[in-house]
DNA sequence: CGGGAAATTGATGACTTTCAAGGTGTGTGG
DNA sequence: CCACACACCTTGAAAGTCATCAATTTCCCG
């Protein structure tokens, strides 16, 4: 059918950075060898959390900086009335907690979408290592800036753009994300229901699905449930506007 | 009638970081006076961007950080497509520059909406004082924590509100904003005309104008063209949802 | 004081949401 | 292994929100 989107070292969650199949997307990338085995000296990879559990809520001090080894995450903040926004999803090599930087504490909440697992790095830990390793602050500049150039991104897509754009919008960029890890950028398998889908992109549920469907009467895409396939990719990029 | 947000140092634009108004709402703010003085000396405190000039474009090179010290900017991204999104206004104490964090180049365009003085630190500088002083690694992180904070606020509020809910969420912003700075937080000028905080809030100018018009029949706020006066902050705080 | 930008207002139509109903798939317990 | 319950997803109809086009007014700058 097509390719799975777990990484190898699913089951074996101890594995070394650099053994990881992760390891050129996630904080250590830019790390020496040297460097890299310092911090996984630091490194909890034994974190699980369950789906529809929490990583962390809006208002919880900082405890680490996190990174998705697997499965997926939403962070997502709301407001006194209840109204809810998703922020990001965070699949695998994906870090998470730069929200705390402000004040020490989070600004959303981190929910997984699946059983995930992850690395944390425990902030005083991290913050000594920084002091003492230039590479990593490098790579925690890098992993900040994506974070800022991602909302950047969607708050162009939200302020800006037509539910059907938004939609073309994400599915490219879900495309480039899976293309850029090995896997297929044709078909592929997104962790969130509508619901959040829909949240995340700013419309309701009902309107999501209907521009699917008009989206697949088109001959751009299919969207079996979670199973993705962009069937015209051209027409796709024409419609979100970009080259992404 | 009001006051007047122009920082007493408007003229005097090399004065000490120690004697400058903005010192405790700027980058120096969490450094020791040593720190300070040793930032102090790398800063260029003559920057100056007239209206409508920008600061750094999309894809340039990150040349160093900035602080506003008076004067006024938009930063703003667009697609192929030309659609473009303003992303932050940036007042007096603020910084930017932090999108180009990732590769080192900007993502963002920053334009200055009236004359504006500006300090900036050449990115070198800046890199080999993180490395030297603690105090600075902490400031910066307590500054892109800001930025992240703002995005996902006006991402909500993008995603999740009405329009006339966004323009009283961007409303008492403002007015919290000039009030930590000492100023009437019922009274005050904001710096972008109609256009730019349409884009901003997401909508048509004639939206914009229609809910100000609304909003002053129900005695919510006045505004004659900048001037911003809120009659009714109960009011408008139950419309934007939030306690701000 | 005049020209032009900025802002407001009105009419219309497109887009999106809401409410409602029905369909589809999945997982669990008998 | 099947059946049922439930969550997820889709579709339809109606209403509401917002954008667009157009015209007019107001204000600012030279």
């Amino acid at each position: 059918m097509f390719m799975q989107n777990k990484p190898s070292n699913f089951i074996n969650n101890t594995v070394k950075c650099e053994s990881c199949s992760l390891v050129h997307v996630c904080l250590p990338s830019g790390l020496s060898s040297s460097e890299m085995s310092l911090l996984e000296t630091s490194i909890d990879k034994t974190t699980k959390i369950n789906k529809k559990e929490t990583v962390f809520k809006a208002n919880d001090e900082i405890e680490g900086i996190y990174a998705v080894k697997s499965g997926a995450l939403k962070t997502s903040i709301s407001n006194r009335d209840g109204q809810e926004q998703i922020l990001e999803f965070h699949l695998p090599g994906d870090m998470l907690g730069f929200d705390a930087f402000n004040q020490g504490i989070h600004t959303c909440n981190a929910t997984a979408l699946e059983d995930t697992l992850l690395c944390k790095i425990p902030i005083e830990t991290f913050d000594s290592l920084c002091e003492k390793l230039p590479g990593l602050r490098r790579e925690l500049r890098h992993q900040v800036g994506k974070e800022i150039a991602h909302n950047q991104s969607l708050l162009l897509s939200l302020g800006q753009q037509q539910t059907d754009e938004r939609l073309a919008t994400f599915l490219l960029k879900m495309s480039d994300h899976y293309k850029s890890r090995g896997f297929s950028s044709n078909e592929f398998v997104i962790p969130m229901p509508r619901q959040d889908l829909s949240n995340y992109l700013g419309m309701a549920v009902e309107t999501l699905s209907r521009i699917i469907s008009r989206m697949t009467e088109s001959g751009l895409i299919k969207m079996d449930r979670r199973v993705v396939s962009i069937m015209d990719l051209e027409k796709l990029q024409a419609l979100a506007h970009s080259s992404c």
